[in-house]
DNA sequence: TTGTACGCGTTATCAT
DNA sequence: ATGATAACGCGTACAA
């Protein structure tokens, strides 16, 4: 900038006038702004970013908190952060939380808080102490996406209607003759609200719910192979299966393949998200659809918006929860034996 | 550091040498060096990145250029990127390049630069002249994966052997008996290779290649039902297909379901990259698996390491090569009515 | 061993 | 209508 004041003769203040388009009045002069507009764009001048941060301007870096990326729905969720913020003139600060055992994870670790004006929560960090007091510390607007029920939020959540999304789920198996019905579920985040969703609902409708029924393992599709694996040990194997993620459910689907066991003739599988590639497994996915767009729109609103929350004492922070909608595809039919059945 | 240093009764450079850990000499006394890192834990300091990077400090930020996150390949190669960068110390900016067809990409608008010390590029870009001119001009240094060919390169880049990925590809399908074998692709990127090289396999091996066997069409799952459709058209439909990626592959795979055509005892299918998913694939995706850590890493390097590379005129920008390697799972099979085949 | 002073590139305030 | 100047937080050459 200082070039291009010499250039054009005129001070340095000047030149910032102009190319910050005087928030004030029109006072500057028509000729020397044309003069100074031209040297500027002639000389290639582009605004130093980090010396405007340094005079309280905002970075227009918005940091994102996420364990695994690899996830295809964390993959997903980024795509639509990447966009929402894209659409605002933000950019995303990936901070990846590898979760070791072994260590804390600090936020500094993770992500040089003070370079972004807000931070967005992507899954379920409650379990991360040290994480979350560092947040509550930090001066930066924080906002849990998917980040799970709890009782005093220090900051804003938006998430989803996981009892709603199950419901819906349970009463499409029902209506089709199941009654036999697991779950698998990792034990983390939403899918905990989903594995309650699970047995409350059996127990309202009466149905058997034998304790094999309800598998606990890792959110891979390796997680979903083993759950199977051990559903059709029990002594009664179930018809249908609720995962609590379309990953699940795919290896459930894939287990199922490799062991001779037809999806959906034999059993019927429903996953949770409607991820990507959802739509083109074998057979297509039948699954709840995840509100990812929304989600992460009214996220970006809280975290750099107008309509943004500042923590109080006399107020929790805000929980948005939007509506999961029942995708029927292939991977769910007639229960066997029914009606349409064989034998 | 005001605030330290007032309260610490000494000057701000002091607290400034003390927290930097002195480069030149020992010249701090103990009990003050002591004294001030008390009272700058107390006091909860933290450096203030913004003024550091002011200073001539590096952001610490690695600006990552994608088109598409959603694209199953580009999210591993994301989450590569972004452990591999940790372990550096540095954080990642997503820059998403959706592609717009009306608007010229310009590298302001995807990623503000000078935040970044260095800027890596997934994919393909060459067909964006407004950016690739941008990041020639620009001060900081670029590196391309997956960037495909380029004649004279403006930066370096590290990509795969796509030569020596379909040559495997070819062969096991070649060894299995089959003769009619088709390709899907997006004439993108290294998937420009890929047909290529599939092009001269054929003919180097004498085999039929009739026109309608190379399908080119987006880089979707829907892409590969449109491109198998348009293949059980053919007079002699193709006994297998080797897809451009695994995306391409499972969309392949999921029509050929749809349609009644059994894979692997009808069609073999052979993918490309060996995305997360792709041994969770009904049936699971034989594939060239892609040395997405490799890539990454030598990119990592180049673009911040020591081993950097800065233009020259005597010399073009360095492309390193990684070799593929072919995973044989469960799409593929022997060719229908070979030894081991059925009639 | 420690304090002073300057500059990085901006923006904002005050004076001209 | 424009120029001079202070300040943002930090690192460092120089002076004490």
């Amino acid at each position: 900038m200082n070039d291009v004041a010499a250039a054009a003769g005129v001070s340095q203040s000047t030149v910032s006038r102009i190319l910050n388009d005087a928030p004030a009045r029109i006072d500057v002069s028509r000729d020397t702004r044309a003069r100074v507009q031209a040297i500027a764009s002639e000389l290639g001048y582009r605004p130093h970013p980090i010396a405007r941060a340094l005079r309280g301007a905002r970075t227009m870096l918005l940091g994102a908190v996420v364990r695994d990326i690899t996830d295809p729905f964390f993959a997903a969720a980024i795509e639509a952060l990447s966009i929402e913020a894209k659409e605002r003139g933000y950019s995303v600060v990936l901070g990846h939380a590898r979760a070791k055992a072994d260590e804390a994870l600090a936020l500094t670790a993770v992500l040089e808080e003070r370079h972004c004006d807000a931070i967005v929560l992507l899954g379920d960090f409650r379990g991360e102490r040290r994480l979350v007091d560092d947040l509550r510390s930090a001066q930066v607007r924080v906002v849990g996406l998917w980040h799970g029920l709890e009782q005093g939020r220090p900051f804003p959540t938006v998430g989803v209607d996981n009892r709603a999304g199950i419901d819906a789920a349970l009463d499409h198996l029902v209506q089709s003759g199941h009654r036999r019905i697991a779950y698998v579920g990792e034990e983390v985040g939403d899918m905990h609200e989903r594995h309650a969703a699970y047995r409350s609902y059996l127990a309202a409708a009466g149905l058997d719910a034998p304790r094999g029924y309800a598998r606990l393992v890792a959110n891979t599709t390796d997680g979903g192979g083993l759950a199977l694996a051990a559903l059709l040990e029990q002594p009664q194997a179930p018809t249908a299966i609720v995962a609590g993620t379309d990953t699940l459910a795919m290896g459930i689907i894939h287990a199922a393949y490799e062991r001779g066991v037809s999806v959906p003739a034999e059993l019927s599988v429903v996953g949770f998200d409607d991820i990507p590639l959802a739509s083109a497994t074998v057979p297509s996915l039948t699954t709840v659809k995840m509100p990812i767009a929304e989600i992460v729109a009214a996220g970006v609103e809280l975290a750099v918006g107008e309509g943004g929350w500042s923590p109080r004492q006399d107020e929790d922070a805000p929980r948005v929860v939007f509506q999961p909608k029942l995708i029927v595809r292939g991977s769910t039919a007639a229960v066997p034996g029914s009606a349409a059945g064989s034998v």
